[in-house]
DNA sequence: CGGAGTGTTGAGATGCCTCAAGTGAAGTGG
DNA sequence: CCACTTCACTTGAGGCATCTCAACACTCCG
């Protein structure tokens, strides 16, 4: 009972548990919990894996939030991706030996890194994980298509509004938000290396959002005080995160 | 012998051995040419697929030039990727049944559908192939990450540079341009959807590019007269598309 | 010959950027 | 406990990249 209660809470059988298309067997929860993980800490700003890498190893993201982004040859930077509890990002690096792009923690983070070859083995062993994670970097992909149109078609004003729902709902499925609030550490400057915008831009942005009364943001905490007008503003339609409970 | 070189011409081999980091065995080689095809046409602007739907199959481009596209609701479009020969730009379908995008003929199209069926006993039978493929999800994956640094940092003078070279290259290594000039049957609207900028903005930025003397875009054709220059102004570094022949 | 789609160019509008100054909160060291 | 620094946030003013609207040219095709 132990045992059971402890996989049930492994951030790995969380995540998969969220995506796969089937329920776990008890085998391919023991192999996922069983996962030798190396814990490690970094603080906000520190890169986790840094573009041209070639790591040995992934991790899962435990705590915190990360980003991945790449920058220009003049520093100019582009988020392409949050990460909550439970992501992989780099996953990819089990297939891809170089990374092209690199990871950073945007709030104080817990990673745990789990090695190709644990990985590996696992797959060989447990052969719908790997299609269950093969999942996991599709979806990563829908959010990118998602991105681009959001970044690409829209204007900054519907474009903040988009992103602070998709956040909000990510936040919630890992239980991080309650109530349309979640702590949200992003410093205007990273939002607007998000969206692709100044972050004096952000700024301005950030307040028609409050004066119209559809969000705060201040002290690390973004609350959405009027759900419905925000994703309507932002043209919000949740189907492109792939969530299971809206898949049926 | 026969049976070998009709192999080595199959659009699947030549992809997966661009692609994979291993040799292909010859009951690989059988695998990906024995798979069970139907071939279909399509003009410029048809929908191959289209958002919401629930493939029971995937198609592979067999000539012409495809591409995935969203739009927001007031209709502007979003071009996420082109496809090139070779590529299977809706192999997510397996595994994501929703599909959160749509893909175009941008060309007179001929592509081959393979039932999702038939993918998944393949993959059974010779495992390498699934990772083959997974690793060109990845490089999908990529090259969406730089198209969002390209389209959110950089300005369209050096973004256009960025796609033509992009698009060069990836039609060089299927044998569809040479000496730096292919067929490139994109308007410049199309052009702009890609881009994230008006049809007008495009039509003057080509301009610039020709009066700098660094490429000709006319009658369906690009091409790029300095390499060099087209690739510093776009800071256009390849590696973000993991060919094989830059990797070692 | 006429119509439709694409490309070209101009002129004015605007969204976002740049530069710059100033506020406020948190942390540091004397 | 108070200067002092630092860093994020805020706001204004002017500039520029890109958009919008509009007219016109060109090519293809029925």
């Amino acid at each position: 009972m132990a045992d059971t209660r402890r996989a049930e809470n492994h951030p790995f059988v969380r995540k998969i548990e969220s995506v796969a298309l089937f329920d776990l067997s008890a085998s391919e929860r023991a192999a996922l919990a069983g996962l030798p993980m190396q814990m490690a800490d970094y603080e906000t700003d520190q890169d986790i894996v840094v573009e041209h890498e070639r790591p040995k190893r992934c991790f899962a993201v435990l705590s915190g939030l990360a980003a991945t982004y790449k920058t220009t040859q003049d520093g100019r930077r582009q988020v392409t991706a949050y990460h909550v509890p439970g992501d992989v990002p780099d996953f990819q690096s089990l297939h891809l030996e170089v990374l092209d792009f690199s990871i950073c923690a945007v709030s104080p983070l817990r990673v745990g890194f789990v090695t190709h070859e644990a990985l590996r083995a696992m797959f060989a062993a447990e052969p719908r994980l790997g299609d269950a994670f093969w999942r996991t970097t599709l979806i990563e992909g829908s959010l990118a298509r998602e991105w681009m149109l959001n970044n690409g078609r829209r204007e900054s004003y519907p474009r903040m509004a988009h992103l602070f729902c998709e956040l909000m709902l990510r936040l919630e499925t890992v239980g991080l938000a309650v109530d349309h609030s979640c702590q949200l550490p992003l410093t205007q400057y990273e939002l607007g290396d998000a969206l692709g915008i100044t972050s004096v831009h952000v700024n301005r942005i950030l307040r028609e959002l409050r004066e119209s009364g559809l969000i705060t943001l201040s002290g690390g905490r973004l609350t959405i005080h009027d759900w419905d007008a925000l994703a309507k503003a932002g043209e919000f339609d949740p189907s492109y995160l792939h969530l299971r409970r809206l898949d049926e």
